[in-house]
DNA sequence: TTTTCTGCAAATCCTTTGCATATCC
DNA sequence: GGATATGCAAAGGATTTGCAGAAAA
């Protein structure tokens, strides 16, 4: 559970965040952003749609995917697994990690023996079964940092 | 760049899995097997399907779509980010890692210290800006893992 | 008043499905 | 011969886009 003051205080942090990039303040994206602060669910635009359709019967689909795209870029919130894009495979089903460029959205394999060895914590053991661990580094790849 | 020996033992376990999961061994799975060795860039199902036509011009794009879900399904080749889902977010933008159920498709926050104190490798800080390293944990969560 | 956002509708992209035919074992 | 895979076409789901009117700074 939220307490009231962290509440307002994530909420401030909201509204400095949307002046610094020039967004303006609407009803739709406070009700929005009180509405994902609120999920614990890692939800999907369809799921917020839902949510906030009940408080906010006007509001239409394309604006959450357009108020959920924007936070995300000014890291109000962030994208998780997955990523709405189309489906990619590797061939490679060995014991490695992946680069992800966000910019150009290239993969690319590495190693490392730290990885390779993680440990599934204590806690997790208890209420899940792992199949795999995966890590990987999100960042611009060489091409991409130069611009 | 794979000697021929040891695309030769990939093909053998190729086979031998496609027997095991009662899968035939037509010319387009074959095919579509090849390339994928190949590639390394991690394509997706339109990439392959592109490269594939050059030298298999009569095959469908929906060929392609079943084989590789098929593929993946053996353990021949394996899904990577992005999973051709919709997309989700997290508000909660602060450091913390990911249970991710493959059956049930739910995504749990979890926190642990040697996970939140990993270390970018050296190799890797060459050749890329990392801002963000994600440990994610694939399995089933305990409902799943009940049936 | 100017800039930005919203809702609507249409378009686009990715993926799956049903079915008849062709193919593998 | 029997089971399975393929190609075609159509459907389905997720996401984006153009545009005119509405709302915020």
């Amino acid at each position: 559970m939220i307490s009231n003051s962290a509440q307002f205080e994530l909420m401030s942090e909201f509204r400095a965040k949307c002046k610094k990039h020039n967004l303006k303040m609407t009803p739709q994206r406070v009700t929005i952003y009180q509405e994902l602060v609120k999920a614990k669910d890692h939800p999907g635009c369809e799921d917020i749609f839902e949510r906030v359709h009940k408080k906010f019967p006007d509001i239409s689909l394309d604006t959450v995917y357009r108020t959920l795209s924007t936070f995300a870029d000014i890291g109000v919130i962030n994208q998780v697994e997955g990523y709405g894009e189309a489906k990619r495979y590797d061939p490679n089903t060995g014991r490695h990690h992946h680069l992800r460029c966000l910019k150009c959205n290239s993969i690319v394999d590495f190693q490392d023996t730290t990885f390779n060895n993680l440990r599934i914590p204590k806690s997790v053991e208890k209420s899940f079964v792992v199949n795999n661990i995966k890590v990987i580094l999100e960042g611009l790849c060489k091409e991409c940092a130069k611009k």
